[in-house]
DNA sequence: CAGTCGACGTA
DNA sequence: CGTACGTCGACTGG
């Protein structure tokens, strides 16, 4: 291939020609209307527009350093230590002239840990042995060892940026004396001050020259540095190791792992609106003119940025990385507590600690590479921290990694997985590409997993945030206003509330959960020796395959309840199995279930303990359909209560070494007394407000004795019929439950609604209103959708029915406590307290009260939660205190 | 090995 | 033929 005939890359170190365009423009003729100085990115753009007209490269990207720390001050910390301060004036400008650059299509290159010139030299290796014919534009000297056949370099005079003094392997040996590939050696051996490397003392350019060709390279001038006579024999003799490490220093990787090859960076049509807009920002008239004749000429319209065929949507952003001045600069222009929010995906690693940040304002989009304990970033802990607006995907998760970092998170406005839950509680996947793929009908980049070398992080934070702000967006738009109020009263602020429970944790007698843990192993064991005996032979108890082998065909039991794979052998079918055909074997079978059950759940909290003693379960917002939260990895919503073995469980949460003591506070009767609230029901608001007994009240009004005079059995009917009521339940569950008659059940329900008639009436028109609005909502204005309430399915439709009763009422529920969470959390925070809140289970908090702070802490508890919302029952909270979860039950 | 079912713990 | 959850072991299907 001749060379003319072959594609030109050209690759130029952003940061030295910025710098020497500064230095070669005057500051202040350079100003924009914001103050913002703009002549290094003048000086680079204007030399930029020579070099393309010159060179015509196909090919074309720009390296930028990321930071003034590398592999090299790892090895040598004074490296570069003489370079002084960035100029104020030159902040700021390197962010500015990559927006422009992006705009005019061309791919700016970074790489953690490397020199820019470490990334010209991968290109320029891989390009020339890729077939192009490079040129490489750099104003550091290191450059030259680049140079060969088909690698040229392209050096700034002393007059300025514009003027490029073109080296080949002639110019080189015409300038030095020496191939490029010596260079380096020279180099290092004389020294290089821009560097702060110290070269052998009275070594100058001619002797190093000198003995470089007399020698063939500097390992030779070393080897034989004994026969080099004279004071300059003696200074390298002595002083040797420098050149050593300067040549270490100098010496410029060649195979840095890259996202781009030189393939990649071919040259693409110029967004000539971008552009202008960029350069309006700048106040660049005349460059834009320029660059506007070179896209005509190129044949790149207006606004005719090529759009992708696959996805649709716009282009995702080019993604640079920023760290030091620039991030703060680019924090102040973008993301100020005065600008629209912006994205934030926060990545993180091993131990839930921050490795970066990915910000994404609506113009442009970075990645913040985080090292802890590194002093740069001072800007951006305090824009974390500060009210400046954010939208990240599942903040909770982001906002755990920051604080497990010692970093921030506020100013949260919005949560794309939270907002999707609040339009559409019953969906499957939050998952951030998924909302992407509904909401903006555009796939999210994912990772070839064919890739050896892991995806590029940089780059997927970035877009993980640019995408959750866009979708974040959509999603809203699609929100009515009460659930909009939900999301930004309610559920954004709650965030940090459930996420700083999870990190606390609850302090666990571990010893104790293992004790009971062995005796209920213990007790199973024996239980099922003594069942094996009964039947005569050994069984899986744990299987209701062979169990129902053992009942039905060997013990040859009526059959029970019909399931898909059989009949049921649950503890209700079993318990009716006893009555009509009694049998050891089925107690024991129904105490072997209860031990190991119970055994299960301890040993799964077990596993949970971490090495504080401590057992942190994970919220999950969006797991409900209703407004709940529901908890996992371990389910600490779930805990036993019932049962004695239940509260040796629950004594086994216990506060911690240095509180005082474990409070609990739970609403009563909360369901019921928010049907009250709906229903307006005279009889059952009365019933709250006279303080009576609930259940002792409503049954002296059906039964129509005096309360005193309400019985154990009548106290227990009406409680099972009050609660059913909530859930949609018909006289013939009623009567299963109750073990009573279907006419008694159904003779119970019809004295129920002819004394509060209002339920009635209200639990209709709930479905009633659903059928034609397609959803619910709870008093605050969250919304549940509903489809199969019209469906032609009785089992659906009537499914959808008992859903829709409940929605409102369990709904309102969770809205009241979730109100009543941040009301004491701020309570909490407002009186410093070190008191904290440590578990929800729906209609209960468990706060770990410190020292001293039990009274305050009950007032806050009860205050809150008492009026976190104004019903026309009062909402009563009942309140203990304890040792343990299960001494501070009431 | 992942996914489903039955069973059962909670509010 | 009572709502809302999560988790386990056993089983199924690949």
């Amino acid at each position: 291939m001749s060379d003319a005939a072959k594609p030109t890359l050209l690759v130029i170190d952003g940061h030295s020609l910025a710098f020497r365009a500064f230095y070669a423009l005057p500051v202040d003729s350079f100003v924009n209307r914001e103050g913002q100085h703009t002549n290094a990115i003048h000086g680079f753009i204007s030399m930029l527009l020579n070099l393309l007209k010159n060179e015509k490269p196909t090919h074309l990207g720009v390296a930028f350093d990321i930071s003034r720390y590398s592999f090299r001050t790892r090895e040598y910390p004074e490296y570069k230590g003489t370079r002084s301060e960035t100029p104020p004036e030159f902040v700021g400008q390197i962010p500015l002239l990559q927006e422009a650059l992006h705009a005019m299509g061309i791919t700016t290159i970074t790489k953690e840990d490397f020199e820019a010139d470490d990334i010209l030299a991968t290109l320029a290796s891989r390009g020339a042995s890729e077939g192009f014919r490079v040129s490489v534009v750099s104003g550091d000297r290191d450059a030259i060892q680049m140079v060969n056949d088909d690698v040229t370099l392209l050096y700034p005079s002393a007059r300025g940026v514009t003027d490029l003094t073109r080296y080949d392997r002639d110019k080189v040996f015409e300038r030095y004396g020496i191939e490029p590939p010596q260079y380096p050696e020279i180099a290092a051996l004389v020294g290089e001050s821009s560097d702060n490397l110290i070269g052998v003392d009275k070594v100058g350019e001619k002797t190093a020259v000198k003995w470089i060709t007399q020698y063939g390279s500097l390992e030779e001038v070393i080897a034989h540095r004994d026969e080099i006579k004279g004071v300059v024999g003696d200074k390298l003799r002595e002083q040797y190791e420098r050149a050593e490490r300067n040549r270490r220093l100098n010496r410029l990787v060649t195979d840095v792992e890259l996202p781009v090859g030189p393939g990649d960076l071919e040259r693409r049509p110029i967004d000539v609106t971008a552009v202008r807009e960029v350069f309006d920002r700048l106040q660049f008239r005349t460059l834009l003119d320029r660059v506007v004749a070179l896209a005509e000429a190129s044949g790149d319209g207006e606004g005719s940025a090529p759009a992708p065929s696959e996805p649709v949507g716009p282009t995702t952003p080019v993604v640079r990385t920023l760290i030091d001045e620039e991030l703060g600069f680019w924090l102040k222009n973008h993301a100020g507590a005065d600008k629209p929010a912006v994205g934030l995906a926060v990545e993180y690693g091993a131990g839930g600690t921050v490795t970066g940040l990915g910000i994404a304002a609506a113009d442009d989009t970075v990645y913040v590479p985080w090292a802890a304990g590194r002093g740069d970033y001072v800007a951006l802990e305090e824009w974390l921290g500060a009210s400046s607006p954010k939208v990240v995907h599942d903040a909770k998760r982001s906002y755990k990694a920051l604080k497990t970092s010692g970093l921030p998170l506020t100013g949260l406005v919005g949560d794309p997985r939270i907002a999707a839950w609040l339009l559409r509680p019953g969906r499957t996947s939050f998952a951030l590409d998924d909302l992407v793929y509904e909401h903006l009908g555009e796939k999210m980049p994912t990772a070839d997993p064919n890739q050896l070398v892991p995806a590029d992080d940089a780059g997927s934070a970035a877009l993980d945030a640019w995408y959750a702000l866009r979708v974040s967006d959509a999603i809203v738009e699609a929100l009515d206003e009460g659930s909009r109020g939900v999301l930004r009263d309610i559920e954004l602020p709650l965030v940090r509330v459930l996420g700083d429970m999870e990190l606390t944790g609850v302090a666990t007698d571990q010893k104790s959960l293992r004790d009971l843990s062995v005796r209920l192993g213990d007790t199973a064991a024996s239980i099922a020796a003594e069942a094996f005996e009964v039947i005569g032979r050994e069984v899986n108890l744990g299987s209701p395959k062979q169990l129902q082998e053992v009942l039905f065909e060997q013990l040859d039991m009526p059959k029970t309840r019909a399931m898909k794979t059989g009949y049921s052998t649950d503890a209700a079918s079993l318990a009716d199995l006893q009555d009509k055909h009694p049998h050891p074997f089925l107690g024991l079978l129904l105490k072997h279930r209860d031990a190991t059950k119970l055994r299960q759940i301890i040993d799964t909290l077990d596993k949970a303990v971490d090495e504080g003693g401590r057992i942190h379960t994970t919220y999950d917002q969006t797991g409900t359909t209703t407004g709940r939260i529901s908890s996992i990895d371990p389910n600490l919503q779930n805990i036993p209560v019932k049962t004695e073995v239940g509260h040796e469980i629950r004594a086994a949460f216990q506060h911690g070494s240095d509180y005082e003591t474990l409070l609990t506070a739970d609403y009563s009767q909360i369901e019921m007394r928010i049907m009250a609230h709906l229903s307006g029901d005279p009889g059952l608001i009365e019933a709250f407000n006279v303080g009576e007994d609930l259940h002792r009240f409503v049954g002296a009004r059906i039964f129509g004795v005096e309360p005193a005079d309400v019985s154990p059995l009548m106290r227990t009917k009406v409680k099972a019929m009050s609660y059913g009521l909530a859930y949609g339940l018909s006289p013939f569950g009623l009567s299963k439950q109750l073990r009573i008659e279907t006419a008694e059940a159904k003779q119970l329900m019809a004295d129920y609604f002819a004394r509060f008639g209002a339920v009635r009436t209200y639990l209709r028109g709930v479905v009633e209103q659903a059928r034609e609005d397609g959803y619910t909502e709870t008093i605050f204005g969250r919304r549940r959708p509903f489809a199969d309430l019209t469906s032609p399915n009785r089992v659906l439709r009537e499914n959808a029915e008992r859903a829709a009763l409940n929605a409102p009422i369990q709904g309102s529920a969770a809205d009241i406590m979730k109100i009543a969470m941040l009301g004491v959390r701020d309570d909490l925070d407002e009186r410093e307290l070190r008191s904290r809140v440590l578990l929800q289970v729906h209609d209960e908090l468990i706060v770990e009260v410190a020292r001293g702070e039990a009274d305050d802490v009950e007032e806050i508890v009860r205050r809150r939660m008492g009026s976190a919302a104004d019903l026309k029952v009062p909402l009563d909270v009942s309140v203990g205190h304890g040792e343990s979860w299960d001494a501070a039950a009431h």
